[in-house]
DNA sequence: CGGGGAATTGATTGAAATCAAGATAGGTGG
DNA sequence: CCACCTATCTTGATTTCAATCAATTCCCCG
């Protein structure tokens, strides 16, 4: 079965007191508004379905999975997020994912009053719709890959994305396990093993670690990913 | 296999040529803003993955399909559009997804340029960051369905969505065939059928025809979508 | 080193896809 | 107005891909 909780053994959160950096309100990034710098320890949940929003978070580095849970457990990752970018906006004040730091992470935490009604000049919402449309054009494309591309189609597609976001091309370190990444494409954790082992078979990557991939024919990688 | 184009035998449209209508610009809807009235035929394609993108759309009256294919014809449905909603906003200026109208259906159509830059004041803006993060958040609902749930869970969440966003309860008209159905939810038609069928069996609804559905049990149907 | 979570690999099951007929019905023209 | 024609839908038989169940093996970290 999925992790119930993801978020194990680690101190909780509330709304926003310090972690481990108190709180210095300061400008920076590329919203000039105040933002509040966090740590979040591995595992560590950043904010959970259903609790009240009231920040946006830009990751400065580490990465955070979002997700959502079914009652009995079985979860789906709908995006990993890597520095720069940004997560936790609602339309309402009620988050509807919620996020936790894959290793360790620190985000900068801007209040969502201050970034929409403050009106020092619509750039900012701008900025704002500008990064929603792009996550909702992601999360369309997600979509095929969850309703129509089988198990090998699936990875080959996120090892592409992958690569594609960290920069790299060839050598590509993967921060989460297979289960996160099983997790994202609507497979086990098994059967995510057994389609690198394919690839790699295939000598179309090579498995350095189970977490160090190079990708060896990045043209047949892309084929298979359709 | 799935319907490589499922737009057929119907009049090409361009970029904005009149249709049935002469474009008239007129003031309309929410915005302020010159809008030109539209109409579609029954499976005509109102535009195109990979077609350049410069309106958003406002659906008057009748349904609307958002797609993707694969190379090889796999579709699958992003959302289905009802009248009210608007559709077709991309980052940059080319669609990623390609839009149908599943019956008659008429649109009016607003020029993006003018809906973002002509600075009447940000309120457009914001209509439009409202309505994206409502879109996402619709999204990632869907993820959670093709990645996790079985088949007779997607078709009652469908079927759930279909009676709360029709208004109606109790009483389904079902715009959309079979096929369409299979394509939103990930499966093909013929499992779709069965679980039509099983649910039936189990009294949670009634067949008066094949888009014709009584919801007998929401309480149940709700149940089953877990 | 040695312990333990993470990953791999193997055997088997199972849910949905595919292949294959029919049944239903909605629209059209005689 | 009715009957036919053809899309659409249903139902059945079989196959298949990924899930599940079950051991090992591999490293990473203490």
């Amino acid at each position: 079965m999925l992790t119930p909780n993801p978020a194990v053994d680690l101190p909780q959160n509330q709304v926003l007191p310090a972690r481990s950096v108190v709180p210095q309100p300061r400008d920076e990034g590329d919203f000039h508004t105040s933002s509040v710098p966090l740590n979040f320890a591995r595992n560590s949940e950043i904010f959970a379905e259903g609790e009240t929003a009231g920040y946006v978070y830009k990751i400065v580095s580490g990465v955070v999975r979002v997700s959502k849970l079914l009652p009995d457990g079985r979860r789906q990752i709908s995006a990993f997020h890597l520095p720069g970018d940004m997560f936790g906006f609602e339309v309402d004040d009620v988050h509807h994912v919620s996020a936790e730091a894959i290793g360790p992470v620190k985000v900068l935490a801007y209040r969502w009053q201050s970034l929409i009604s403050t009106t020092p000049s619509s750039s900012f919402v701008r900025e704002l719709l500008n990064r929603t449309m792009i996550g909702l054009r992601q999360t369309q494309d997600h979509l095929l890959l969850l309703g129509r591309k089988n198990a090998l189609e699936r990875l080959a597609a996120f090892l592409i994305e992958m690569v594609r976001r960290t920069g790299s091309d060839r050598s590509l370190q993967l921060a989460m396990p297979r289960h996160d990444i099983a997790d994202y494409l609507g497979l086990t954790l098994e059967t995510v093993s057994r389609m690198f082992a394919e690839l790699k078979d295939a000598g179309i990557i090579k498995l350095e670690s189970a977490r160090q991939v190079s990708v060896l024919d990045m043209q047949k990688l892309e084929a298979m990913a359709t």
